[in-house]
DNA sequence: TTGTAGGCGTTATCAA
DNA sequence: TTGATAACGCCTACAA
């Protein structure tokens, strides 16, 4: 059948379809220059032994693989999963592919990948961080571009995309107070957090302006759990009854916070309204009653890092901190006052 | 510095050194024909090039790329992680990497996605369904060896490796009879899930050797949610009010249990014991209690699956079905009776 | 112990 | 319009 025990190559589809094998690759790669009748010919017999060329020796030639690196301290978690589909979306049906590699925040494994990836020759990397502060750089003389998602990197000489969390904040006070809700209080996450300050800041900013202060005398930090979430509400609830609504830093704050203002027969939203960030649907879509939250839009996040990435594959990178706003969903949690 | 624009290639290293090409590789590649002070020589060059040899040029030599393909159709669920963080761990420090990509349940994307990989050449292949049903096979003739993971394939010539979930609702019950309970009720997903119907066979074997029989009156098959869960929990307790544990054939649908038997303000797991199914933590760990539920292994699936393929790269693959046996995660949502 | 030369599967540049 | 031929970067007999 074939010339020999491999995969057929170029040589076998040439051999079959009687011609050379520079003919047969300028008639699969549709050059110009060959006669309709011969790339016809081409083709039927690559059809026939079902040839696929091999991408190895042609990025050898071309000095590009098609094949972009990902790597994320962060699989478990579920920021780089929505990062990654962006991603893969924006290459799409093109000729790029994305090489996932998980760190798994140990420093030596993440090595260990960069050298995996760059002697596999990627044509870029995007490296996702598993939380929104800033991580070391990679370095600057990395022979290829390199974006930053997620987490910035610490070097300015770096191209970083990251989430708009004051933006956020803002955003979910801004919807309770459109909701008429005057009585805002705020659960957070862990305080060595950067995304949680930024995130209390946009939340605070928009309240002064409406000129309200912030119910329950303080932001709420603790750490990103339910439990912090059911712990925060009961001692809030205490120093304040008489919130009407909640802005909770994550979903699964907002989760704890529910299951409190259910055991306290407190109705939702009638009488608090609550809203979470991420968008976690496991957690927000089947939340009692489901949950409105911020979403990060972290699909539009990998998707702009793809595009950015190939505009640098051949084009230089910029650099600095570029941020993508978040945006509302909103489901049953919250809802108008009256 | 180096001979030209691009990265460094082991002519370069060659040079730096004063040595050909031929020995340059021999000293790079520790083979014994070579001086100690040479190779020191040439080590040293690059060292000081960071010179990486590309893995494409070696690949097309070797035709071995050091890469797999990890064919999943469920990212965004939580099944495809662990099993690739398993078989990511079986390759371990080795050379060989994992390429990864998601088909999201669209046969053209993963005949895309397949063809994309191939003509990368990768040594082989795992393929990780959305569900824990059989799926079609990829085909017999491809050019690498193929193993299933989680789905298995519909062609018993393929290898495939799954989950005990017979094994898996026999141990969650086994669980809750050893702490006393009598009155087991098992409400569960879909019933269009093999799966489901799979560990409530278990469940019911292990209960028949007991002489019990299942508490509720019947399987109650709904669907994967909190708010099934819910529902189902009502009318179990309508029907029958004198339960003492609940098996849901899911964590999500735990959740929904745990909801309304706190409604009811039955003490769990004094009352009622509850135990899920999967593991999934963030739902799992942060229940009110903590819920007891059953870990189908899926790192130890994917780990498995890497060692197969890894065997089969230089040998043959075996068929049918291999099963991986589950295990018991215990928490406070189970307890002996008294 | 070291170097020369051929080839892996393509693409690209010339001649024919 | 087609076909030799030289790369691409590396490995590996084989020769020196």
């Amino acid at each position: 059948m074939d010339g020999g025990p491999g995969r057929p190559t170029l040589r076998d589809v040439a051999r079959l379809a009687g011609v050379s094998i520079a003919t047969a690759s300028k008639a699969l790669n549709n050059q110009p220059q060959v006669r309709a009748e011969t790339r016809a010919k081409v083709l039927r017999a690559a059809e026939q032994l079902s040839f696929s060329p091999n991408t190895l020796a042609q990025a050898l030639i071309t000095q590009r693989t098609g094949t972009v690196g990902l790597l994320t301290s962060d699989l478990e978690g579920r920021f780089s999963i929505p990062i990654l589909m962006g991603a893969e979306d924006a290459f799409g049906t093109g000729r790029t592919s994305v090489f996932l590699c998980d760190a798994r925040g140990d420093n030596v494994r993440e090595r260990h990948h960069l050298n995996a990836l760059l002697s596999r020759r990627v044509d870029g990397l995007i490296v996702v961080g598993a939380r929104p502060d800033a991580r070391p750089s990679l370095g600057r003389d990395l022979p290829v571009p390199v974006i930053y998602a997620y987490s910035p990197s610490e070097d300015p000489a770096d191209l970083s995309l990251v989430t708009d969390n004051v933006g956020g904040g803002r955003l979910a006070v801004d919807h309770l107070i459109r909701h008429g809700r005057r009585r805002i209080a705020h659960i957070t996450g862990d305080p060595t957090y950067g995304a949680a300050h930024d995130r209390a800041r946009g939340a605070l900013d928009r309240l002064a302006e409406e000129g309200l202060e912030l119910a329950g005398g303080q932001v709420w930090f603790g750490s990103w759990s339910e439990a912090w979430g059911r712990g925060a509400t009961r001692m809030l609830l205490e120093r304040d009854p008489d919130i009407d609504a909640v802005f909770a830093g994550s979903d699964e704050i907002a989760r704890g916070v529910l299951d409190v203002l259910h055991q306290e027969k407190l109705a939702i939203p009638r009488q608090v309204a609550v809203i979470g960030f991420d968008n976690w649907n496991i957690l927000a879509a089947n939340a009692r009653p489901p949950l409105s939250t911020v979403d990060m839009n972290l699909e539009a996040l990998g998707r702009l890092a793809a595009q950015r990435l190939f505009a640098a594959i051949d084009g230089t990178l910029g650099s600095g901190i570029e941020t993508i706003g978040c945006r509302l969903i909103t489901r049953e949690s919250t809802a108008p006052l009256d």
